[in-house]
DNA sequence: ACGTAAGACGAGTAATTTAGTAGGGTATGA
DNA sequence: TCATACCCTACTAAATTACTCGTCTTACGT
């Protein structure tokens, strides 16, 4: 149920890229330089999301990597799907699946379509726009405040259990 | 995002053990064989699911396993708990998780914590009970109509795009 | 008492997936 | 024409997953 590496960092650096969006290509040094990544790995999402049309690139000196589209109308979901190959807990439930042989005799089957459907709810509903929204605000809130890296940035509030 | 074939077939076993929960232990060759698996496998995975509390076993001749409580009172969060170690879809938002240390750096964590709540959601409230009770009333519905396995089982009904 | 049916357990391995590296190629602005 | 930056393929290493095997222990039935 992990979600992979790979869609951790090209989802942060599609983040990374609606918070600059409008203001020309961010080249490849600088979205693996702000994550602490190779440059090597983080081309090979970037080139997914080019593929699957979410990214545009710009050849060339002072070129990189820019959103297609406007952040608010970019869902996760999108992005997700193009890293991760589909969103799918489960092979039978997947949208291009032509559903599993077993699929009748599969006790589970009840599940997870439902639980599939409240993903896609929300990885559907929920915009790139959103998250770099959502980050920047944390960020305001509490910068200068955080002794746990020391660079502006913070620590997650104690947890309440 | 994919569940590990350890979840499914140890879900699907205690699918099996809910069906015929109160009489009596169902042996690993029995429940082995509905699935089709080597028994082998699947008793690593009831032995988890023995450390953990939902099954219990009895030993030597007419033994096997049995589910400890009602099949109406078990999550399936608890057993897919066990089954995958954890259903945190990204470690910094599992209930165990100190936090993770780039938390304040980290621009997916408000979706991360979103969608790990709607998965926990659906894992809380679903029973195993209720798995039995559709598969039941699933094979009960299209029993000796199904012509792919030819088994008394069913297809899935065509996919509406 | 003994044979046999069953679970208990630890170790080992094969296959697959994931993560990451290396290195040469191509376009373009200054 | 050089430096910057994307393009592409191939490879490898590490980790995880999916198993298998062998031996031991327990307990029912005769």
């Amino acid at each position: 149920m992990k979600l992979s590496t790979r869609s951790k960092y090209g989802l942060k650096a599609v983040v990374d890229l609606a918070i600059r969006y409008g203001s020309g290509p961010v080249s490849l040094p600088t979205l693996a330089g702000e994550q602490g990544i190779s440059e090597g790995y983080l081309e090979q999402l970037l080139r997914e999301l080019k593929k699957g049309g979410v990214v545009d690139t710009v050849r060339g000196a002072q070129g990189g990597y820019e959103l297609v589209c406007n952040p608010a109308e970019l869902s996760v979901q999108r992005v997700l799907s193009l890293l991760e190959g589909s969103t799918a807990v489960v092979d039978c439930v997947d949208i291009d699946s032509r559903g599993c042989t077993s699929a009748c005799t599969c006790s589970a089957r009840p599940l997870f379509l439902k639980l599939q459907s409240r993903i896609n709810d929300v990885l559907e509903k929920t915009s790139i726009q959103e998250l770099a929204d959502d980050y920047l605000e944390q960020k305001k809130r509490y910068d200068k405040s955080c002794s746990v890296c020391g660079q502006g940035a913070v620590p997650v509030p104690a947890r309440t259990r």
